[in-house]
DNA sequence: TGGGGACATAGCAATATAGCGATAAACATA
DNA sequence: TATGTTTATCGCTATATTGCTATGTCCCCA
């Protein structure tokens, strides 16, 4: 059986996560927050990141659906939460991206 | 629903296709092929390929699933087919690896 | 012409993934 | 306290993926 080194556990994870289309397409729309997200008032989404349900909505999935997609890629290091009152505000994770870039780069 | 632009399709089959332990771990073989299958005796494993027994029998998985992997690699670019007699042999697609990882490192 | 090796394809079973609705937890406010 | 809002989790179904065996195809060689 193949048998991953277990540094490339992690990788692998990384892999899978935005081996997604609505992933793929929200870590997009989180490049500019501004732009694909701009009925969101309680915080700048460009600072705090985006809430789960206007992603949830813009993407045309359920909130359950979205909350599991954004812990996919909570797990995987792309995107990071900043929690505050009841909501859970999305943004990437620019440092896990560019290291996972570079990563890939080198070793595939 | 989500609908990914027209060029991307391309790129999430790439990503599905190394998003696979099995698959990852043969695109690493095929990085060093005099090394990893040095029982190649039909051609030079380095020059033309490895061929799919060979690969299945690292992997320790059946020759048919052995055969889909590398199929799904083909369909992404990521290898090369070289057919000899009843041969297949396959070999990394360098140019296309790493063309997907400089749009990798521009896109996500 | 027949046999054997190498590979791809078909068909099936098991598992993983993705979607939903229902519901619970946390919190602000009336 | 009661209500509404936001998010996460649970349980379920549908689909996709991965593995296998069986089989067909192609090609070389006896």
């Amino acid at each position: 059986m193949i048998c991953l080194p277990e540094a490339s556990e992690h990788r692998l994870r990384q892999l899978k996560a935005i081996a997604s289309d609505v992933r793929l397409t929200v870590l997009e729309w989180l490049k500019d927050p501004r732009t694909n997200f701009p009925n969101q008032k309680t915080e700048d989404p460009a600072k705090i990141g985006v809430c789960v349900t206007l992603i949830a909505a813009k993407a045309e999935i359920s909130q359950p659906t979205a909350s599991r997609h954004l812990e996919i890629l909570k797990n995987s290091d792309f995107v990071k939460i900043r929690k505050i009152h009841s909501w859970s505000f999305y943004s990437r994770n620019e440092d896990a991206i560019k290291e996972f870039s570079r990563w890939l780069s080198i070793n595939v």
